[in-house]
DNA sequence: ATATTATTTAGAATAGTTCTTGATAAAAAT
DNA sequence: ATTTTTATCAAGAACTATTCTAAATAATAT
């Protein structure tokens, strides 16, 4: 069930002379309508149910294209196969080493998440990263006493 | 000039039946002789001053005992090769998006950098990383007005 | 309609990294 | 000390996620 504010196939302008081709609106859908974090060949396996004819470089040149355009966020989880997301409020990520997942975690109210480093004078700040690893609580209860500590 | 505190070619123990072997300390002196960040390839060229016949697999190697024996970090930023560094102590990473380097940036005395986010109940927190990106003081100051809004 | 520009597609190419294999060397056992 | 075991090294092949190429197609502008 989709869980996200934005209505689905909703035409969104991607600036810049790009085109919403059906192609990117469908691949634009079904990362709208999960809440988890595929990666570019499981969101291939997504669309494909939809549009079988696409291809898996299209599928990339569109992730690619949305993510650019400001509409879908690209997760990297250290050299792990990319992921992405179409949640937009500034969140963290919490990766799971058990089950592997990346799930969203929202922000402290009111706590920036640069106010923990000593940010170099001078520099110019883009964007502040912060990813948890660990045991998902899920992983943790299932999965007792194996390689948890 | 040598800035970390360990001094250089100091036996270290691996531990799970690893030794230290030449190739090996060659290459942990290389990272804890430098405070970049360089990539595995990097210290493959480092490496071969001191040792002409080290292959870069064996770099490769090198850099995987050593961060699972937990006395370098591999440092990932995006999808870009990983790096690697000898400085141990709790810190975040910049990284400059002009000139592509990645230096460390301390954290700021008693706060936790997990403060900023609402951690899962129940999870088992491994680590945290903060990771800043944008442009850094040297690169803001020389490349006036270039693609730095 | 025609010209221009963007897009899709399939497959080739790339790059960082890991794997395989045989050789070498160190440690442990005899 | 010799044998046995285990860990390591090196060279190159293999792998994988991703990007690139080139030709075909489609959409927009003229």
């Amino acid at each position: 069930m989709p869980v996200h504010k934005k209505k689905l196939s909703e035409k969104i302008d991607l600036g810049g002379g790009h085109r919403m081709t059906p192609q990117r609106q469908v691949v634009y859908d079904v990362l709208m309508s999960s809440r988890d974090h595929p990666t570019a060949t499981e969101v291939f396996i997504r669309v494909q149910e939809k549009m079988s004819s696409i291809s898996l470089a299209t599928v990339y040149n569109c992730l690619d294209t949305l993510a650019v355009a400001g509409i879908v966020k690209q997760v990297n989880v250290d050299r792990e196969p990319s992921r992405y997301c179409g949640n937009l409020a500034p969140h963290a990520h919490f990766h799971c080493e058990t089950c592997a997942t990346v799930m969203d975690i929202d922000l402290k109210d009111g706590v920036e998440p640069s106010g923990s480093v000593k940010l170099p004078r001078g520099a110019k700040i883009q964007k502040v990263e912060v990813a948890v690893r660990g045991h998902c609580p899920e992983c943790v209860r299932t999965n007792k006493r194996k390689n948890i500590s």
